[in-house]
DNA sequence: TTGTAGGCGTTATCAT
DNA sequence: ATGATAACGCCTACAA
């Protein structure tokens, strides 16, 4: 752009109209006369115009962008919330503005920074755990926002919509004690620093103590997702003795990483051991043998995200909240334990 | 932001200088007075004041924003290259903006004047094939740009960053024939609309062609990338009662799938049939079993289109055009044909 | 239906 | 080292 690209005057005195009119043409064409409107808009091609974003964004105080406040986009199921955020706010004429703080656990307030410096005109954060200034900021400027994969009434006012992972551990918990499993091993994220996986870990326990059944600490493993971790993680357990007949894994990448890591030893799923993963996505079906899961509706988080905002831009004051399903989605990796089956 | 952001002007007005020297405490601090700075970065905090980004833009003239145009992000590799491109912008504090083509297969037009529109500096752009008026408007406006995943030279004059596909497909091609193979079939992208996958499907059958062997058009599948494609690939090749001993998969995506229906039909990897994937992802050691592919510099394309740019907005004009290797990882997913041992 | 003109919040140039 | 003041390109009342 460093030389000059056309601008609206140069379109107008083209089309032989005024400014106004031009702008008009572009943002309002129903008040134009047919005739100029055609008139103008060839003008428009004719020189390939652009219209100037920031001169747009100053003079009408709007910019029709939504920031989102996302960590650790590399290896996790957030992509996919985003592309169900992208697809609804492009239907409605709004561009996705994403931010991603330095470091995951560190405050979101820079990213939320840069966000607002580029005067999106409202933000989507995940998850429930944010610094207080961060929302004072949102406040003073009344730019509305919304939690995303999170529950609203945690303890806190803000409009959210995600699901309950508490209540998928649990779905895994029954679904594994009903089968007859009472040893397990579980591989997470950081339960300290990762809320949903805290959430699920939680549940699990839950519904595993409900029957007297635990999950002792030999069998527990706390990593980062992804493929070589869980494959790791199923060396981990396997080395320190650990016995279990079911394997639970915190995502679909520690699940695949597992599964792996499992034919490698030679034990065989789900003849030797059961494996559930979290989050139904969409090479569950594909990974050998095909994975149960919870089914979580991520996309929809997304979506309904993008909708709130946009009927909020509208003026449309509604409460925003929403708590969506999960499921359970049984494949062939789970199945009834065989006593002793165990290979060491 | 509909009420109204503290200004420049408020700042000014609590530190008790003119906004001329606000600017400056935010941009070149150096410039300022000890003093002066410390008491204008306060005044900053205290109204928690946010440069607003499009006044900056109008009056600077840049945005410090870079755009690319990249199709089909959901389930490919681009996804990769992104992240390359997003790191390096990051670290010269470069932001990056996406667009999408609305069809993969229309001019991404549309999409390049959505980002100019929002006045990126510079373009990046998937592939070597685009509508010449595309170009035209970069040219008339000066703005830098790159292909990437494309090749210079092969008839355009366009600075590229890339790698052979068609190499890439030898080299499978290699690899299977050295081992005896003979009979092959191939799940590939529409090698229509595809350049990369018609530049893979093209070295592939040169390599086989140099040893009179074919890949008869019954053995061909073409499809969608995705997990539930490559199985259902497989279930047509099986269902059509192809023979062959070396199965090849467009892309991981592809290969994942086509394992899983491969196991469901009782073939083994790789005793009954060898199978290749392109595109080593990270993903691909952890198949059972582990995949043979070829590695694809994805991210460096990223990397470098991404430094390209960098310096090229430095005013750096030396030229760009880069050819990365590329190379077969041989896992255990390709072995010597057994005769006669294809299950039917 | 169309023209006119006053901002929008910064940056950058010139003085001082 | 700091202040004053034109742009920057467009939108949007308001007027005609």
């Amino acid at each position: 752009m460093t030389p000059r690209a056309p601008s609206l005057e140069e379109v107008a005195a083209l089309a032989g109209v005024s400014t106004g009119t031009v702008s008009r043409a572009l943002s309002r064409p129903e008040l134009l006369a047919e005739g100029t409107r055609t008139r103008v808009l060839a003008a428009v091609d004719r020189l390939g115009y652009v219209r100037h974003g920031a001169a747009r964004a100053l003079a009408s105080r709007r910019t029709r962008t939504i920031g989102a406040v996302i960590p650790r986009l590399g290896a996790s199921m957030f992509a996919t919330t985003i592309r169900g955020l992208q697809r609804v706010l492009e239907a409605d004429g709004y561009t996705l503005l994403l931010a991603h703080p330095a470091d995951p656990s560190a405050s979101s307030l820079p990213a939320l920074t840069t966000l607002l410096e580029r005067g999106v005109d409202a933000v989507v954060l995940l998850g429930r755990t944010h610094d207080p200034a961060l929302f004072e900021r949102l406040r003073v400027r009344q730019v509305p926002y919304v939690l995303i994969w999170a529950l609203a009434g945690e303890a806190s006012a803000h409009p959210a919509i995600g699901f309950d992972n508490r209540r998928a551990g649990r779905l895994v918990g029954d679904h594994l004690v009903a089968l007859g499993h009472r040893r397990f091993a579980m591989i997470s994220a950081p339960t300290q620093e990762n809320e949903r996986a805290r959430d699920r870990f939680l549940g699990f326990v839950e519904s595993l103590t409900s029957v007297g059944a635990q999950l002792p600490e030999a069998a527990r493993i706390e990593t980062q997702y992804g493929y070589r971790e869980g494959a790791d993680a199923v060396d981990a357990l396997i080395a320190r003795g650990a016995e279990f007949t079911a394997l639970v894994c915190g995502n679909d990448y520690l699940a695949v990483g597992a599964l792996a890591a499992l034919a490698r030893h030679g034990w065989r799923v789900p003849h030797d051991v059961s494996v559930v993963g979290f989050n139904d996505s969409e090479f569950a079906p594909y990974t050998i043998p095909a994975l149960t899961t919870v089914r979580f509706p991520i996309e929809a988080i997304g979506e309904r995200a993008a909708s709130y905002l946009v009927e909020r831009l509208r003026g449309d004051e509604r409460i925003a909240s929403v708590e969506l399903p999960v499921e359970l989605v049984v494949r062939d990796s789970t199945t009834t334990p065989r006593r002793g089956s165990l290979p060491r």
